[in-house]
DNA sequence: TTTCTTATTCTACATTTGTAGAAGTAACAT
DNA sequence: ATGTTACTTCTACAAATGTAGAATAAGAAA
């Protein structure tokens, strides 16, 4: 499932409130907001593609999510990673790691968090 | 600058080859490959965004990226990071290192290329 | 030089994406 | 009851994207 940019970025509104009605999603978009009939489209897209769902209540519908966040960002993750470095974790930590936006500080937040992870993973 | 699809495509094969004409961009391509006319295409789209340039041999060009292959990954990871994990780098890494495709010894090895990097820092 | 092949430009066209007006409908406020 | 508001559906349309045919030009092969 590969969503468009305005798709995607109504779809982050969704993973984060998990339910919204038409009004919760208009106010938690950014100025300048779209139009109302913007964002029904993009609703009526996405429930196309079925990366969302409703509830009726009523009149109104709660939508909410179907496509888990986790599984849409991993999936591009990996694509990038392929097309990026080839498949390799390695290669691709190593970059990350030089990246030279990381501050030492998360470098070590980082080391922390494998650690744990592989101390994790042994159990 | 974000690139479609199919540029994508082309650019990995220009980062990849560095240098390349025509010929040898075609036959980097995997079956089925596009028609000819189809790769003129994007190679002209892509000059017009000056994310690539060429130089003529004779009658033959020999195209050549612009747009660095790190930089354009970067911005994009970075808009993930930003747009998944809300620009927290300890958080994707925690997600990034608890995903289920890694495995231990991966883990090990990014341990491994952690500590190399904070080494590196310190002198 | 005649023909074949290859690269390039132009033109074309269906789809997808980004945005939104018009109109209908039902709940809501007065 | 009745105009106002919120939401939805339909329709629309320009720009971007994916793909490629037609025509052309210029070496390469015969």
């Amino acid at each position: 499932m590969n969503l468009p940019k305005s798709e995607e970025q109504l779809m982050q509104i969704l993973w984060q409130k998990e339910k919204a009605f038409m009004k919760d999603i208009t106010e938690a978009y950014p100025e300048p907001k779209p139009k109302a009939t913007t964002i029904a489209t993009l609703l009526k897209r996405l429930l196309t593609k079925e990366a969302i769902g409703f509830t009726q209540f009523g009149n109104v519908r709660q939508y909410y999510p179907i496509l888990k966040k986790e599984d849409y960002f991993s999936s591009h993750f990996n694509g990038m990673i392929k097309n990026f470095f080839d498949d390799s974790i390695p290669q691709f930590a190593s970059f990350f790691t030089s990246n030279k936006n990381m501050t030492e500080e998360q470098l070590l937040e980082l080391k922390r968090v494998v650690e744990e992870q592989i101390k994790a993973r042994k159990k």
